[in-house]
DNA sequence: AACTATTTATAAGA
DNA sequence: TTCTTATAAATAGTT
C-alpha cells in the first residue's frame, strides 16, 4: 500500500478567515483550545479566569472557573481603590445624575409636605385653644388644595421615574450578570473522548476533565 | 564540542505547581500565551474577547479585544432574549423584590395623597357653595394633620430607601464595569521584540502585535 | 469527527 | 526576567 500524502498543518495567515465553513471549523477548534488552556492555568496555578466570546453571529460562549459569578461577586465585595481610581464611564455619570435628580425631586416633595404638615399644625393649636373662626380664616384653603393637587402629580412622576430608572439600572445589571450568567451550566467534558494516543494523553485528558470549570456556548 | 544535553520540554503532572518560583514563571508564560491565543482567535475569526484573571496574589489581569469597555456596553444594549431565557440570579430576584417595594411605598403614599387631594376638593366645593360653617366641621380636621405626618414619615422613609437602594444597585454596576475598566490602558506590546528564529516568527509575531488587542496587568 | 504532518507553545536549564 | 532547546501540545488541511 503507497502511503498517503498528507500535508499536516500548515502554517496561515494571521487575517481573518474568508471561508465561512473553514471560519466555523477554526473557531470551534481554537476556543476549544483556549477554554481548555485556561483551564490548565487555573489548575496549574491555582488562579481565576472567566473568559467571554462574542461569535461573530452576536452569540456568546464563556468560561469560568471556579464560576463566573462568584469571581464578580469576589471582584464586588473588594477593592474600592480600584473603583475610585477608574476615570467615570459614562453609566457612573448616569447613575450620578439620576440618582441626584430623584433626590432633588423627592426633597421638592418633601418641603410640600412640610408646608402641608406646618399648616396642619397651625390648624391644630387653634383646635387647642378653642379660638372659634370661620374655615376661610383657617391656614388650610384653596391653597392647600392646590397644592396637595401638585404634590400628588410630582409623586406620579417621581413613582413613573423611580420605576423607570430602577428598571434600567436593574436591567443594565442583569445584563452585566446575564453576560456571566451561564444559564444551563454545563461540564465542560469534550476530553473525556477516547484519546487516539493513549499512551500519552490519557492521564493529562483525564485530569483535564476534572479540572474544567463550568462553561456554557449557545452558537 | 561535546553536545549540551538539554531534556527540552518535559511533560508535567495537570495539578497546582507547589514550588513558588516555578508557579510564578509558568503562570507569567501561560497567561501570555492564552492571551496570544485569544487574539490569534480575534483576528482569524473576527470574535471579541474578554478574558479576567485573578493571581493568586489577588490581583487582576484582563484582555479585551477590541476592549472590554465595548463589549460591555454592546451587551447591554441589546439582547433581551437572552435576559429573559436566565434562570434567575440572587440579584435578580432581589431587583424584582426591591422595585416591588418601592412601588409599593410610593402606592401607599399616593393613596395618602388622593385623601388628602379628595378632601381638599370637598373643602373648595364647599368654599364654592359659599356655605358658612365652623372650621372644625370641614373635613380638614386633626386627622389630615396625622395623616400628613404620616405621610412625611413615609416620604422620609421611601426618600432613604430610593437612595439606598439606587446607591447599592448603581455601586453593583459600577464594579460590574470597574471589574473590565482597564484603567490604565497599555497596548500588550511584548511581541515587538526581537524574534529569535527570524525566519518562522518575523511575520507572525509581527502581525500579532499589530492584531493585539488591549490588556494590562498589575502584579 | 478522526487523522497526521506540521506549527506552536512551553518546561527546564542557563 | 530573558534566551535556548528539546519536546509536548495544538491545529490546518484532509478524509
Amino acid at each position: 500500500m503507497a502511503k498517503k500524502p498528507n500535508m499536516g498543518r500548515q502554517k496561515i495567515k494571521l487575517a481573518k478567515i474568508e471561508i465561512k465553513n473553514h471560519l466555523q471549523v477554526t473557531f470551534s477548534k481554537r476556543r476549544t483550545g483556549l477554554f481548555k488552556k485556561a483551564s490548565e492555568l487555573c489548575t496549574l496555578c491555582g488562579v481565576e479566569i472567566a473568559i467571554i466570546v462574542f461569535s461573530p453571529a452576536g452569540k456568546v460562549f464563556s468560561f469560568g472557573n471556579p464560576n463566573v459569578e462568584s469571581m464578580l461577586d469576589r471582584f464586588f465585595d473588594r477593592n474600592p481603590s480600584l473603583k475610585s481610581s477608574i476615570p467615570f464611564h459614562l453609566l457612573d455619570a448616569r447613575r450620578d445624575s439620576s440618582v441626584r435628580e430623584l433626590n432633588l425631586q423627592l426633597n421638592q416633595i418633601l418641603n410640600d409636605i412640610e408646608v402641608q404638615r406646618k399648616r396642619g399644625e397651625a390648624l391644630e393649636n387653634m383646635s387647642k385653644n378653642s379660638q372659634i373662626q370661620h374655615w376661610w380664616e383657617a391656614p388650610v384653603n384653596e391653597l392647600g388644595f392646590y397644592e396637595l393637587e401638585r404634590l400628588r402629580d410630582a409623586m406620579e412622576k417621581l413613582n413613573k421615574n423611580v420605576t423607570i430608572q430602577a428598571n434600567k439600572l436593574m436591567s443594565e445589571l442583569t445584563n452585566s450578570i446575564a453576560f456571566f450568567h451561564t444559564n444551563n451550566v454545563e461540564v465542560f467534558d469534550q476530553y473525556e473522548t477516547k484519546p487516539t494516543q493513549p499512551q500519552a494523553l490519557a492521564t493529562s485528558s483525564f485530569v483535564l476533565s476534572n479540572n474544567f470549570g463550568y462553561c456554557h456556548g449557545f452558537f
